[in-house]
Formats: C-alpha cells, sequence, structure tokens
DNA sequence: CGGCATTTATACCGATCTGTCTGATCAGCT
DNA sequence: AGCTGATCAGACAGATCGGTATAAATGCCG
C-alpha cells in the first residue's frame, strides 16, 4: 500500500460517472438528482457542495462527454499525416461510438431537444458545436480546396446524420461508415472543382 | 349562418393544436398537460374523455407532425416526374420546414431523444422512421441505379444530417440546400458506378 | 321532449421534482 | 490534539407531475 492509489475515487468523480451513465441513459430532463446521488452512493448536500445545482453538473458531464470525444477524434487522426485521411478518420471514430451498445444519440443533440436547459448546459452544448465547426474548417482548409467553408459544411451535415441515423436506425456502424463513404465523394468533388 | 362552419373548433382539435405547440417548442416530457389544456382552453377531463391520456396525445401529436410533413413532401414531389428531381425535391421540402422561425429540430428525434417514451409515442416513432425509409428505398430503386439500398442509406443519413445541422447551427436552410447539393452528388456517383 | 354523449370546473390523490437545512461524522493537516 | 473543510444521512419545503373523481351544465339527435 505504498502507492497512493487503490482509493475509492471522490463524490465528485462517482457524481460524474453516474451522471454520464444516467443522463446519457434517460435523458437530462428525465434522470433526477435522487437516482444519481444513489447511484453514486453519495449524499444530497455533496452535490450540491461540487456542484451547486443540476444545470451545473449537466453542464459538466456534457463537457466530460465532449473532452472524452474529442480526444478519441484526435487518437483517430493520430495515425496518419493526409489531411484527407485526417477527415475520413473522424468517421472512424464516430463509426466506434455509435457502435457501443449503450449509444443512444449524440448527447448534445439529446441535450437541446430537451428544452429547457439551464446556461451552464447551454453553454457546453455551444462550446461542442463552436469545436465541431472550427475543427471541420481547420481540416477543409489543409485539404487546399478552393471552398474549404462549403466543404466544412458538407462534412458537418455528413457527421450529424451518421449519428442521427445511426441512433434511429439499426445498423449503427454501417450509417457511420455511408456517411464515410460520402465524405470521400464529398471531398474528391471538391478537389475536382477546385482545379478547374 | 347557413354554412356550418365559423365554428369554434372541437376540444379534441383545440388540444392537438395546443400539443403541436407546446410539445414541440418545449419538449414532450417538459410539457405538462395542464399547460396544454390551459392553452387549449379545455376542461382536463375531456383531455382524458378523448385522448385517454399523455403517452396517446404524444402519439396523436406525431402522427399529425408525421402526416403533415409527409403532404408537404408529396407536394414537392408532385412538381416533377423526374426520378432524380423528386429525390432532390424531398430536401427542398426540407429546408422550407427547417427555415420556419419556429422550427426546432425533427420532432421525432427530440421526442426519441427524451427517455422514457410511452408505447404509444414510440409506435408513432417507428412508424415515422419505417416511412421514411420505405419513401428512400422506392426513389431510389425508381432511379435504377445498381444498388439501391445504399443510395437509399445515403439519402437517410443526408436526411436526418440536414435536419440535425440546421437545428444545432445557425443557417438552417443553407444547410438544407448543402444536404441536396451531396444527394446530386451521390446520386451521380450512384448512376456512374452502375453503368460501370 | 327525453335521453345520451360530451364538456366543464374543480377538488383531490400519490408520486416526484429541485433545492435547503441541520447536525453529526470523517479525514487531513499543522 | 485540535482545527477545518468535506461528507454523510435524512428531514423538509414548495412546486409540479399525471391521473382520477364528482357533479353540473351543455349540445345534439331522435
Amino acid at each position: 500500500m505504498a502507492t497512493k492509489a487503490a482509493k475509492r475515487p471522490s463524490p465528485r468523480e462517482r457524481l460524474l460517472a453516474a451522471s454520464d451513465e444516467l443522463f446519457y441513459r434517460d435523458g437530462v430532463h428525465s434522470t433526477g438528482i435522487d437516482a444519481i446521488i444513489e447511484k453514486a452512493g453519495v449524499a444530497k448536500g455533496s452535490l450540491y457542495y461540487n456542484f451547486g445545482g443540476k444545470d451545473a453538473l449537466v453542464a459538466a458531464y456534457l463537457q466530460n462527454r465532449h473532452n472524452a470525444f474529442r480526444q478519441r477524434v484526435e487518437e483517430a487522426q493520430a495515425r496518419t499525416d493526409d489531411p484527407d485521411e485526417k477527415i475520413l478518420a473522424i468517421f472512424d471514430a464516430v463509426a466506434d461510438y455509435v457502435s457501443e451498445p449503450k449509444f443512444r444519440g449524440c448527447p448534445f443533440t439529446n441535450a437541446a431537444a430537451e428544452a429547457p436547459a439551464g446556461e451552464s448546459q447551454q453553454l457546453a452544448i455551444k462550446d461542442y458545436r463552436n469545436w465541431l465547426r472550427q475543427t471541420f474548417l481547420k481540416l477543409a482548409i489543409d485539404t487546399g480546396v478552393a471552398d474549404s467553408q462549403a466543404l466544412a459544411d458538407a462534412l458537418t451535415i455528413l457527421y450529424d446524420g451518421a449519428l442521427a441515423t445511426a441512433e434511429m436506425n439499426s445498423g449503427a456502424r454501417a450509417a457511420a461508415m455511408t456517411a464515410k463513404r460520402i465524405a470521400r465523394l464529398t471531398l474528391a468533388a471538391a478537389k475536382a472543382s477546385s482545379s478547374a
């Protein structure tokens, strides 16, 4: 027992873990804080001591999802240096994401669908969308196509479409791979029209 | 006063109108039946007399949305006989849909995001998705491409992507038109690979 | 006119919600 | 040992939820 590890996670971490599971599975609005503190094995007072309220807890849950997904994307992109492949790697990350048994749609789109949202929650969603927009725009610029904005817009639609279709239809992974195929097609067309 | 019209709509119709506005704007779960009966100007008993419960009212709301959107699609398609144009007309209908000031995402995707859902609600969502799948598949077959299923899958992703991106980003109409552009591209590619 | 279905207004039920508060206990640090 | 911040268990508040019950009023149709 020389190491400091092997201890039970802090109430804060347990609350975040329980929030991630319940908020995502049952929806933000449908999940009561009583269910969260029970699953986390934490007193109600600790929730309000650490987060201040449900809205902040929801925001923290979304921020965690944001960071985790961003990390997945970066890992998938790290395997290549080609700008085109970096774009397509995003759809590989999406394919893995939607293939998980617990996949239940995009956490941010789901949260946004449950109006009304608290201020912190809205901010977390906006942060995610800004990151997504910037990511696609940078990648589009790196490809060297003439209209990088148009390419970024197209990729965003394919990304959102992959997640939405994967949730609503069967064959989640196939939906992501189809989106990847169209992305490759769109990329090629954008390059062709650039050199013209 | 010879005509039978000019009368106040029935409680059932008033409830459906109020449900459509409130369920869509604030979400199914967040909207209480008290808010609906108040907006409809109807006694609470009439709601349960006509619908039996909230779940059935939600299902009726979704069925109304389904029928209304299907009608819009059919009207947009009626302007042409070309199979390709019939496909692209769907995205024109989507463009109009997402351009409305009150647009707040796909009603069915939103409702599905708010777990848990009642049985009738789930059925209504499933009906919609089945109609969507069949519609795209028939259209894809009519184009004469070899892999009509693959084309239908691609169109579904573009359709879902247009609605999702239109909700989460600014420039809703532009998102739908971008989806239409990619649909045209995908259609051309499918035809090219068919003749090969 | 009589009868039936519908609508109305309102009170009520049990459950659940977020959030506050209290008071004891625990753990780490000096 | 003693102080302090963190956590605990639980009671409580105030509001809202979906749904039920009741009794009177209304409208339509034969």
